[in-house]
DNA sequence: AAACAAACCTGTGCGC
DNA sequence: TGCGCACAGGTTTGTT
């Protein structure tokens, strides 16, 4: 469910709400938001801390603690971080909670238990969390220039664009929502291969990366209908009332005006592209 | 190399 | 109203 987006408007949550904070103490519910390591080496990693900084990779939240560990969560489809006021009622599903010493609490929150929250020590990130040092370039968080996308798509020429964007491996955050709001903006299609892009075109899609991401970022994210994805503060976002293309199958396109909506299952997700505006 | 399916889980919405 | 099925923002693993 988050994306990039999503998590850049929590790590600002994050920043506001949580860094500078000590942990006083720490609970944890279900054991497999912490299968990485374990509840106690999570309770012992966070307790007594002080949050030094909220960062992010990806869909990666890294935040240093002032022991040289480090706090890592990934909220995969169903996780929440929220604050609320110590001694709030916890919401279903709340697996680990993190007592602040300003009188509030952090919760991690997430019905599917896909997302995980863990401790490490950064000398050990490719024992702990190998995946963390071999992710993308972030359109975000990095310099990310037309030359850096040029140089991806002429490393897999015969990909198609879409499972290109959505590879973590090669660009940091984007999901399934945004890979298809990039390609409707940049007018292309989605299973065209990375090789037929010209010079113009991939400087627009690289306009397109750095635009709606962007634009994602400053509406708040985009929470969908089942309100899953909010904030630090429990706020949705407004992004979605821009989607050009998701979760709009069967709509004439409104960029256009002259196709509708396809909504066709590649790579088992749901992709949305107007056949008639993007070539 | 790259496309695909299945796996990990729970909740929701839809057709009948 | 109730039941069963499809489907969901992600990522890894194993198979063609």
């Amino acid at each position: 469910m988050p994306e990039l987006p999503e998590v850049e408007t929590v790590r600002r949550g994050l920043a506001e709400h949580v860094v500078g904070r000590r942990v006083e103490r720490v609970e944890v519910g279900r054991l497999r938001v912490v299968r990485r390591t374990s509840a106690e080496a999570l309770v012992d990693g966070l307790s007594g801390c002080v949050v030094l900084a909220a960062d992010r990779r990806g869909k990666y939240l890294r935040l240093p603690l002032d022991s040289g560990e480090e706090l890592m969560v990934h909220l995969r489809m169903s996780g929440q971080l929220l604050v609320a006021p110590r001694g709030a009622v916890r919401p279903p599903h709340t697996h680990v909670a993190m007592i602040l010493d300003d009188g509030s609490e952090l919760w991690f929150v997430d019905p599917r238990t896909f997302g995980e929250v863990v401790v490490f020590d950064p000398a050990d990130v490719e024992a702990v969390v190998p995946e963390l040092a071999r992710l993308g370039i972030d359109p975000i968080a990095d310099r990310f220039e037309r030359d850096d996308l040029r140089a991806i798509l002429r490393r897999s020429p015969r990909r198609a664009l879409k499972p290109l964007l959505l590879d973590q491996h090669v660009i940091a955050g984007i999901g399934n929502i945004y890979a298809d709001e990039i390609l409707h903006r940049a007018r292309l299609r989605p299973d065209r291969p990375a090789s037929s892009l010209d010079r113009r075109r991939v400087g627009e899609l690289h306009r397109a990366i750095v635009a709606v991401l962007g634009e994602a970022i400053a509406a708040g994210g985009s929470t969908l209908g089942d309100a899953q994805y909010v904030d630090l503060m429990g706020d949705g976002g407004s992004y979605q009332d821009e989607h050009r293309v998701y979760g709009r199958g069967g709509e004439r396109c409104s960029t256009c005006g002259r196709g509708w909506i396809q909504r066709v299952v590649t790579g088992g997700r749901g992709t949305h592209f107007c056949g008639v505006c993007q070539r």
